[in-house]
RNA sequence: GGAGAGAUGGCUGAGUCUGGUUGAAAGCGCUCGACUCGAAAUCGAGUAGGCGGGUUAGAAGCCUGCCUCGGGGGUUCGAAUCCCCCUCUCUCCGCCA
């Protein structure tokens, strides 16, 4: 959410924002509706403060055993009046607040600006793509093959898009989320959290989930609650309507969780393997910042999620997202991508951004700069570190072997009792 | 799920029965000042948030109004206080990993 003084003061600069997003957005109704908004209000509280004093007159006239009737014939006058324009002004602040909700993030000014992802610029490439004297095969495949993945059986006991794990496989996803959560908490200074995995609408909404984009959401209804479509939703909601002592910034979490989403829009795409599940596991990174710190922080962030991908050896690089690709509620993204032997192309594996006062001006998330300072929002920003499926789908692909077999990066064997390698079945 | 108790400022906690300068006593904490070589102790002053209006190029600051005592609605000239609904917390019972 956008500071509505800010629109009203720069409505050129959201206009621009806009464009660059390719969002048809209509600002003028904003904010003629907030211009009438404000009228009516003053008009409220004047007729407010009439009746405040005046009542306060009937409370010296009683204790004064006078008569007050004639004042509290006025007063009812009045405030039969601000009831008139409360509904009014209601109805104005309903339809101003709505229209606040749905309005993106401003993009960083060191967004490239385009229509799309064709504009997304390449930041750096790092590792080789390994080399093979045979025609390596797609993860599905593999993964088949060991019988560590059934599609069949996950799609039986849940629909398409649901996958099982099994043996080795489902060692490597725990022995990944385990290497992740080690590798942040004992290096990285991230203190690590355990959320809640249903998520009630309020929370939705903190972090732009809601009201915009709730077909992608698994939503159970009789509780009205949700299920999240990453860490980032419950950990950044943790410190909502809180103000925070200013020296407990930055705050570093990590949190593991499962994430589901609907897929609504991407029906046909990526409908083999690993790489597009209705649930999936993540190792989510979140941080609480001071505004001065916080494009410093993504760099740091995003070198933190990177640094998985270095020890796990696989060859990857990092995109920073176009003002046409950026997410809803992000200032500015780096996407990392990492190689994909059989599509010959890089996969998104992460997505490290910065919301910078955006989710925290919907949550309601502030710090006190000094004791005794007004409160300010918090900048938040987060990263995936790593999306777990999709590591363990590059995993098989980079590491596979001519006789079918997989090797395991050595990072990853204390985690599976020194094995290394996954045998041909 | 059943029965009961409760939710007040950064925290503890009065006020609710008996509606009226109580946006809220007191204590703690915090900030500033005095004392001190410095600290502790002591003393003094200050210390909730939000939304408007004025001043300003704008911000800060200052002046001013309105709203908020878990959330929403109602009664009343006037609600922390009375009534209704919701949420959450605690205690007891039931159930359960």
């Amino acid at each position: 959410m956008l500071d509505l003084r800010f629109i009203r003061n720069h409505p050129e600069v959201v206009r621009d924002a806009l464009e660059k997003r390719g969002v048809d957005f209509d600002l003028d109704q904003l904010l003629s509706w907030d211009e009438k908004r404000r009228k009516l209000l003053t008009q409220v509280e004047q007729l407010k403060h009439s009746r405040n004093t005046l009542s306060e007159e009937v409370g010296k006239l009683k204790a004064a055993k006078q008569d007050a009737s004639e004042i509290i014939q006025k007063v009812k006058q009045i405030s039969g009046q601000i009831k008139e324009f409360e509904r009014e002004l209601d109805e104005l602040e309903r339809k101003v607040k709505e229209a606040l909700l749905l309005i993106p993030n401003i993009p960083h000014s060191s967004v490239p600006v385009g229509p799309d992802e064709s504009a997304n610029e390449v930041v750096r490439v790092v590792g080789e793509p390994p080399e093979f004297s045979f025609q390596p095969r797609p993860h599905w495949e593999i993964g088949e093959d060991l019988d560590i993945l059934d599609f069949v059986r996950g799609a039986k006991i849940a629909g398409s898009r649901f996958t099982v794990l099994k043996g080795w496989g489902a060692q490597l996803e725990r022995a990944l989320i385990n290497f992740m959560l080690d590798l942040h908490t004992r290096e990285h200074g991230y203190t690590e959290i355990f959320p809640p995995f249903l998520v009630n609408r309020e929370t939705m909404v903190g972090t732009g989930q809601l009201p915009k984009f709730e077909d992608d959401m698994f939503l159970c209804s009789r509780e009205d609650l949700f299920l999240i479509p990453t860490a980032e939703v419950p950990v950044t909601n943790l410190y909502r309507e809180e103000i925070l002592p200013g020296d407990v910034l930055p705050i570093y979490h990590v949190a593991y969780s499962a994430c589901f989403r609907a897929e609504a829009g991407a029906a046909g795409r990526d409908t083999r393997g690993l790489i597009r599940q209705h649930q999936f596991n993540k190792v989510e990174l979140v941080k609480f910042t001071r505004p001065e710190d916080s494009y410093e922080e993504l760099e740091k962030l995003t070198n933190d999620a990177e640094e998985v991908l270095r020890r796990l050896g696989l060859a990857y690089r990092v995109v920073v997202l176009s003002t046409g690709d950026l997410g809803f509620s992000a200032a500015k993204t780096y996407d990392l991508e990492v190689w994909f032997p059989s599509a010959n192309c890089y996969r998104e594996v992460s997505s490290c951004s910065n919301f910078e006062d955006f989710q925290a001006r919907r949550a309601n998330i502030r710090f006190r700069p000094q004791p005794g300072a007004k409160p300010q929002f918090v900048h938040t920003l987060n990263g995936s570190g790593l999306a777990i499926g999709r590591t363990l789908a590059a995993i098989l692909e980079n590491y596979q072997q001519e006789d079918g077999s997989v090797v395991i990066p050595p990072v990853l064997r204390p985690y599976l009792h020194g094995l290394e390698k996954i045998p041909p079945s």
